[in-house]
DNA sequence: ATGTAC
């Protein structure tokens, strides 16, 4: 136990055990890596090609594979990318004369419901699909997917680096959208028909993976910008580029060896958008992580409780309007009770630990943190929770 | 995180 907290701290990496890849974990002993996924980065370290196992300070234990890490290895192996390739964040501009939380809640479009090419040729989303759309996979099109994916509207607060703010054209006070989404379907039968044969062993065809994987990887990108542009449409702004999109799960080949991400962004020297929680604010970082990182960073604030210990210790915490209504204002659309639960904030890591973290190890600056207003989770029950009581007593109990 | 089976 002692030794995996000490090996938290350890940087440069220790030396390999004998016929083992090196892990270090980017993490200070304040924050808390549940001892499991360390010991699934161990587990990871010992396949046959392993060479550097980078645990980001969101670790968590994943199925398998631990989630929020880079693992480099001579040999390409699936799981550790995992079923959602593709998956990452994207963050747009937006223009919006007025962000009434209450008022744009209610105008968000079904995102469950997919886009479908002939049924929906009039929407004008498509105008982001100019380029076809990958592996001609239409299923699942511009939904948003369950677990910790989201679209969410959210403002610029602090800034920390004006002029790198600016490059991206981002002062304070304005608005943006963050897409967090993958590529759904697409991805899980990639990974299934690989685990089907080989089960947790490694591409025997590397190419071949590669040739699906890039396609789920383009697709994830796509249903971004569809999710996006939905979005921007149905709030009545225009669709824009996005100013950063980073996919944290793919494989890349790198410096000749695999480099696998899981819930890890990459961070050589790019802009990425590292997601607090429905409830806190997120945190737009300029990364420039080195080979002993992985070339990589946190993606978000890290599970600190499994689904169902959050929804266990949820249900006996919270309740359903104060979870819809966050203590910043924000309002979270979810109909579904139990991911409400899954998902609460308190189910995260605190995601100013893992900042300061990345930013301790040198691995990446904050530019700006992001403010939410409104989290799109799945289609609601109906009406957000008035400005509730926990306000009123808070203006009466309180100077 | 997922589609699908229970």
């Amino acid at each position: 136990m002692s030794e995996r907290h000490s090996r938290q701290e350890l940087l440069p990496p220790s030396p390999p055990a004998t016929g083992s890849a090196t892990v270090t974990v980017f993490a200070s002993p304040a924050s808390w890596i549940e001892s499991d996924a360390v010991a699934q980065c161990h587990q990871v370290a010992a396949l046959d090609g392993m060479t550097h196992v980078a645990a980001m300070p969101d670790l968590h234990p994943g199925k398998g594979a631990p989630i929020g890490a880079a693992m480099a290895s001579t040999v390409l192996y699936p799981f550790l990318v995992g079923s959602d390739i593709g998956c990452g964040i994207a963050v747009f501009p937006v223009k919006l004369k007025r962000a009434v939380p209450e008022k744009l809640a209610a105008r968000f479009p079904d995102l469950d419901r997919a886009l479908d090419p002939e049924r929906d040729a009039d929407d004008p989303a498509w105008a982001v699909a100019q380029d076809g759309i990958p592996a001609g996979h239409v299923e699942g099109l511009g939904t948003v997917g369950r677990g910790n994916h989201f679209v969410e509207l959210a403002r610029v607060g602090t800034v920390f680096e004006p002029g790198h703010a600016a490059r991206l054209g981002l002062a304070a006070g304005d608005l943006v959208l963050i897409v967090h989404s993958g590529s759904r379907g697409l991805g899980e039968r990639i990974l299934r028909e690989h685990t089907a044969v080989h089960g947790a062993g490694p591409a025997p065809d590397p190419g071949a993976y590669l040739a699906m994987h890039d396609e789920a990887v383009r697709w994830g990108s796509l249903n971004r910008r569809l999710l996006a542009a939905r979005v921007a449409h149905a709030l009545g702004a225009e669709p824009t580029e996005p100013i950063l999109d980073q996919c944290h799960n793919l494989v890349e080949l790198r410096d000749g060896s695999y480099l696998h991400r899981k819930g890890a962004a990459p961070g050589d020297g790019r802009d990425v958008l590292i997601a607090g929680t429905r409830g806190t604010p997120s945190y737009l970082v300029a990364a420039h992580a080195g080979p002993d990182a992985g070339h990589s960073v946190a993606h978000g604030a890290g599970r600190k409780m499994s689904r169902a210990d959050a929804l266990r210790r949820g249900r006996a915490k919270h309740t359903v309007e104060e979870l819809r209504r966050t203590p910043m204002g924000s309002l979270v659309v979810c109909g579904d009770r139990q991911l409400l639960f899954e998902e609460a904030p308190t189910a995260y890591k605190r995601i100013e630990q893992v900042i300061a973290d990345l930013v301790h190890h040198d691995l990446a600056t904050p530019v700006a943190t992001t403010i939410p207003l409104v989290t799109y989770k799945t289609p609601d029950l109906g009406p957000a929770p008035q400005r509730d009581h926990r306000d009123q007593r808070r203006k009466r109990g309180r100077p």
